[in-house]
RNA sequence: GGCCCCAUCGUCUAGCCCGGCCUAGGACACCAGGUUUUCAUCCUGGCGACAGGGGUUCGAAUCCCCUUGGGGUCACCA
């Protein structure tokens, strides 16, 4: 097999065909995380060879993506490199001389069958029951009947001519693989109209750019036999293989949008910190050790190694992944955690950016009150609308009201204390006393705590949970709190609108 | 259906390659307590797996075979 002393050259390859898939990202990450640790090269290149479904924009977005997640290349198509170009439809004249040393040696040959009598023949094929594949009915046609079709404007496809005998290869996470020739089709290499098809391009591409190592999804491992037998034809090293496991939905079903989201940038949008995507990637079959689960990217390359690779595919466990996201909130810095939200609460129409940056310290407490109880960015607009309210038109979602209605006495406590409170707000109590004096008021009154505490939480935030009240009543300042004790005095005092017939609990 | 891959708690996994240290470890989820003005966080405890059957061996989660189950793939897509 190859060298294994031979400097590292690991590519990621996408399709611009779409946006960046979950999986796919981890592919990067695994490929990049390898090239690292081995002092290699990561490489990027755009398998844009369906033109039908390859887009610009897809292609920045993939762009755009990995350099979220913090993966860089060595080279690329817009960094450039020895290699380039690194867009594959650029590279195009390469392939067709690939092409044409094939045809040229009978590797390859033309075929002239057209998709109809294809589409006939996999459906006999299908009703006998026997194995989907090219008759080679084109196999053995002359040169000079290629030459005489093609002058009279017919367009050959190019097949690959699979020799007898089996394929093996190493794979680095399986172990030895073996293919029966047989069961590998004399696959197409080139369309009627001159483009290259995929399996092709990919080889040509991998030996143009010295690819030592190909790591992809466990969907590719049933194309390595028509690789490799496509390297031995052009008399090239073989690179070494690695077929990483499927991510699968909660069906066993390879990932797919049925059973949740697969981009990327769906968790970019539902405000999961980068750090816990790339994180929680790397657990969907691979550990660094099995007891650490949270560890950086400087951990996975000081680590990882192909080897560990899990061989079965992992499902991925959406409770898990919030789990994690909600880890690194905790630890992150405030700062920085209310910089990450920032934008949440601005598409939330909550605040402006103006505002934001006046009430910095403000916004930062707010954030702080919240940071134990969000996972992700995206929770937190909710959580923090109460702040931005009008005091006679907080929400009041039904839990907190209903903890609030059944408080005996819930209205007469809140009217007694809104005196008390404004009274102590008048004497300038800092919020400590406040904390204080509030639990001697409720002691004093032989009161338990969540007789005041829960209708005067729903009165200031709506909210069945949240953050200590009296850090709230900081942020709120005193005038909003009184204002919003007297709203709730009279909406608790009537009925609540939503009784139902059987009454209440 | 053919071919290929896979198989440890519900889920992600450690252990498997180099059999004994495994009365199988960790994490998520779940359940029960504790802390707390609530929610959350945090702490403690619990539940819970080597798919089945044959071998090999003094000894198997670890090696071999079969069965069963699951997945992938069978395009002029990638």
């Amino acid at each position: 097999m190859s060298d294994s002393t031979k400097p590292v050259r690991v590519r990621f390859a996408p399709s611009p065909t779409g946006r960046l898939h979950i999986g796919g990202a981890r592919t990067a990450l695994f490929n990049w995380a390898y090239a690292r640790r081995r002092g290699g090269k990561f490489l990027l290149r755009i398998e844009d060879t369906d033109r039908e479904r390859s887009t610009d924009e897809y292609e920045r977005a993939i762009l755009e993506g990995l350099r979220w997640l913090g993966i860089n290349w060595d080279e690329g198509p817009d960094v450039g490199g020895p290699c380039a170009p690194y867009r594959q439809t650029e590279r195009i004249d390469r392939h067709r001389a690939y092409a044409a040393r094939l045809l040229e040696q009978g590797a390859a040959y033309a075929c002239f069958c057209s998709s109809a009598r294809l589409e006939e023949l996999r459906q006999t094929q299908s009703a006998r029951k026997e194995q989907q594949a090219y008759d080679r009915k084109c196999a053995g046609l002359s040169a000079a009947e290629v030459q005489a079709r093609r002058a009279a404007g017919e367009q050959p496809v190019v097949r690959f001519r699979v020799p007898e005998g089996s394929t093996r290869f190493v794979d680095h996470v399986r172990g030895e693989v073996v293919f029966d020739n047989k069961e590998v089709d004399d696959w197409i290499m080139v369309r009627a109209d001159g483009l290259p098809i995929y399996n092709f391009v990919v080889v040509c591409d991998d030996i143009d750019m010295g690819i030592t190592h190909v790591f992809r999804g466990e969907e590719h491992l049933v194309n390595t036999p028509k690789q490799v037998l496509l390297y031995q034809a052009l008399g090239e090293a073989v690179p070494e293989f690695g077929h990483l496991p499927l991510m699968l939905g909660s069906d066993g079903k390879k990932l797919s949008k049925r059973t949740g989201d697969t981009a990327l940038q769906d968790y970019q949008e539902r405000g999961y910190p980068k750090e816990a995507i790339v994180n929680f990637l790397c657990l969907q079959g691979w550990a660094l050790n099995g007891t650490t689960e949270i560890f950086s990217t400087d951990e996975l390359v000081a680590h990882f190694d192909i080897k560990d690779v899990t061989k079965a595919g992992a499902i991925f466990d959406l409770d898990k992944f919030q789990w994690m996201a909600g880890e690194y909130i905790r630890k992150d810095s405030i700062e920085h955690l209310a910089d990450m939200c920032a934008p949440f609460v601005l598409r939330a129409g909550l605040a402006t950016e103006a505002l934001l940056q006046q009430r910095r310290a403000w916004y930062l407490d707010v954030v702080r009150g919240e940071q134990e109880r969000i996972r992700t960015y995206g929770e937190l607009p909710a959580r923090i609308a109460y702040c931005f309210a009008k005091d006679d038109a907080v929400v009041y979602e039904p839990d907190a009201e209903k903890n609030a209605r059944k408080q005996a006495a819930a209205v007469e406590t809140l009217g007694a204390y809104r005196s008390w409170l404004a009274d102590s707000l008048g004497r300038g109590l800092s919020t400590a006393e406040l904390r204080e004096g509030t639990k001697a008021w409720v002691g004093a009154r032989g009161l338990k705590m969540p007789a005041l505490f829960q209708p005067l939480r729903c009165a200031l935030t709506g909210h069945a949970g949240g953050p200590d009240l009296f850090d709230v009543i900081a942020l709120l300042g005193g005038e909003s709190a009184l204002a919003r004790i007297d709203a709730a005095l009279s909406r608790l005092a009537s009925k609540p609108a939503t009784e139902g017939a059987q009454g209440p609990d």
